[in-house]
DNA sequence: CTCCAATTTAGAATTATTCCAAATATTGAC
DNA sequence: GTCAATATTTGGAATAATTCTAAATTGGAG
């Protein structure tokens, strides 16, 4: 299927993949359309529910699968908010997120190009941060 | 048990349950002892360990529970690091945790004063900010 | 001291994820 | 295009961490 990969998207996917050592499959292509689709940070379980939408047999283990390969590859991006269900972000540029604790909305907040000096433990080796603003969206604050 | 609570440390936790609506119990003395005296953001269930040691009649679900009414009297901040056990910190000012992805060490890291202006999602209202850095510890960066 | 609500306890249930082994699909060589 | 080798998919079983449940126990007000 997909023998051409006639869409330049679909060619960066194959590429991205390709140089991690993973092949291009119509499962990965839809489990990234479904995150590129509606940005909102789903669940595995999400991803799952909207990929059926196209791919009806598509298993639950073939998205925790995908959701791993677009990992690895560099393609998204593992976000923890809270106990419970990860969250999957197709935004790779550097951002910290907002998180409702009420209703679990999600809001990506690119980071301001000046990062604050911060002291660190003698010769740790930075990877990345993982910035989380918890709180009260808009809507939920007024309810209360 | 316990009913005078001499010490100072007991009547401080004392009062800070009861004005969460809490009761003192030897339990949540034991799991609070067990986080403050070793600072290395445990999980629950080697808090249950260590509880143990000198609680052995202890159960796994009594550790959950301290923990939870400890996190809701604000003594105690839940730490999620990463997918996996949450881990239980008592220290109670800002700070942020640089998190070696290899070992699992956490090393707490005051904030600086001076945080830097972030633009916000609109009429959100802030309640805690959980900033972890993620990399390898100096050690493990050494074994590379 | 007595009573009642809060807490503890052991074990069952739940949730999210990972593991497994057989069936299937992809890719590179011919 | 065909074939073989290897990666991937699949459904279901297994696991890990936590939450729930209901009975026994305990703390503290009066």
């Amino acid at each position: 299927m997909n023998r051409m990969n006639t869409h330049s998207a679909d060619r960066e996917l194959t590429e991205r993949l390709a140089t991690s050592g993973f092949r291009f499959t119509s499962q990965r292509q839809r489990v990234y359309d479904v995150l590129t689709q509606k940005r909102d940070h789903p669940t595995a379980e999400e991803v799952f529910m909207r990929a059926k939408g196209e791919m009806p047999d598509i298993s639950m283990a073939t998205v925790y699968n995908c959701l791993d390969a677009l990992v690895q590859c560099g393609l998204v991006r593992k976000v923890q908010l809270e106990r419970g269900a990860t969250r999957f972000c197709p935004n790779m540029e550097e951002h910290c997120h907002y998180f409702c604790d009420t209703c679990g909305a999600v809001f990506d907040v690119m980071l301001p190009a000046e990062t604050p000096v911060m002291p660190q433990p003698k010769g740790f080796k930075v990877d990345h941060y993982d910035i989380a603003v918890h709180g009260l969206c808009a809507e939920c604050a007024k309810k209360k």
